[in-house]
DNA sequence: CCACAACCTGTAATATCTTACAGCTACCTA
DNA sequence: TAGGTAGCTGTAAGATATTACAGGTTGTGG
């Protein structure tokens, strides 16, 4: 296994503009690899009490379903790790934890059952806070598939990372028109302020402008960000990476 | 090379407690795949204003120097990508790109004459809102350099998350007291309907609870944050991954 | 049983935001 | 020259947030 495999499948992604062509690289992932079954999921904040949601995966229909309805996101301590973390999360680290809910330990031998004993999780956290995950998964004895996954690790994480830039590439034209607004340097300047904790008085008195400015350019970039009061624009500007700590 | 060197060196990694043992860590990096020399910074979100800055690097210091005088980091190619994308950045594609500003031709002989010709930038984006990149630089001519690149970069790019973990594991005792704000169900609940753009009163009516408690969730909210305002709760706590588009 | 945490509620004064009205300058490009 | 964009400013009514006062219930663990 080498990294010229590895460049083979990000090319290959690299040509995908549709699901089922993304669907098909991580099909060459698996069988490069060994890994049996994949699972890619990204939760997109459009909005945060309902964001959207994609899933592109060959985990079997029954189990994806099960999954969702009974809720398993908030068991599945593979989604809990890579929520919090960067680093790839093997799942035989699960088994190797003292104390085990016994609720998880009922969501693992379900999942058994389906195949999916032993695999990895990738977590991928983009700048403009999407959060995806990409799971494979080894039928192979517990052994043999730990140092398998040991060996492609590398390769499966890079290939995480623009598997999610591909499908965000493919996202960006249908869900994701906020990601395209664009605010003016005053508006961006007012929002960061608001950001902050200032007032539209306090706001004024730093850009030495007058607050009614502050307020109108505040109104701007609400109206662009399509929010009705400057808590929600500030949240959205911030989940979108549109403000940031930065660049002062 | 092989996945193991990796693994050694992201060992080598998990055992550092303190910044010098992981510019150690970087250097023996370096060394193992042919780099003359690193740079990682992190930029964390305690404030939008006024964000903490991190560099562990190996760069001169004559050229760090000027790169923080001359505001260099809104110039620099690599940073621009990194800040919007996840996959790494070769830094010969800023040569490969057509029309470059006269400032970034500049900013490139300039870099060009502290040897940092070739290499690669790996973004590192975490669910807490930091932005991390890690920089590798070589000294060989352009054409092996990128050949060079091309066979370690998925080692580097997993090394580069475990780096920005154990980096933050460090900084969390000193800098990070905000990320271990603990809120109540009900406060984040609170907040996560505010980042929606409702008003008190409209959540009273979501949650079925009187609209004053909806004030004294935030308000207890807004107290353990340490911010003044909801806007700046709102802001701190989506930064901070406290609330996110999730799980409902 | 007591302390504590999480949760809940009310009144009221004041500060701040939101929205609607109306109008200005400067710069750039078709 | 006209039209567009970015920026700037004022007044005022009404909605909402902030803060300070004062008080309650429920469940958990020492």
């Amino acid at each position: 296994m080498t990294s010229a495999h590895c460049h083979e499948l990000i090319e290959l992604l690299s040509k995908a503009g549709t699901v089922e062509e993304i669907h098909s690289a991580c099909s060459a992932l698996c069988e490069q690899f060994g890994f049996d079954r994949f699972q890619y999921g990204a939760r997109i904040p459009t909005s945060f009490v309902k964001p959207y949601y994609i899933f592109i995966s060959s985990y079997q229909n029954e189990w994806r379903d099960r999954y969702l309805a009974k809720g398993y996101m908030t068991i599945d301590p593979a989604v809990q790790y890579c929520a919090n973390h960067l680093t790839p999360f093997s799942w035989d680290r699960i088994r190797q934890q003292e104390k085990n809910d016994k609720i998880v330990r009922q969501f693992m031998g379900e999942a058994g059952e389906f195949g999916l004993n032993s695999g990895v999780s990738i977590p991928v956290h983009s700048a403009q806070g999407e959060f995806a995950m990409f799971s494979a998964a080894s039928s192979l004895d517990q052994e043999r598939a730990n140092s398998q996954i040991m060996e492609v690790l590398p390769f499966v994480h890079l290939f995480a990372a623009h598997l999610h830039e591909t499908v965000r590439k493919i996202l960006e034209k249908q869900v994701l028109p906020l990601s395209k607004v664009q605010l003016t340097d005053r508006e961006r300047e007012c929002l960061l302020w608001t950001a902050e904790g200032k007032t539209a008085w306090e706001i004024s008195q730093i850009l030495k402008i007058s607050e009614r400015t502050i307020v109108f350019h505040l109104q701007n970039a609400a109206d662009k960000l399509n929010v009705v009061n400057r808590q929600q624009a500030v949240a959205r500007a911030v989940s979108l990476g549109i403000i940031s700590p930065s660049l002062v």
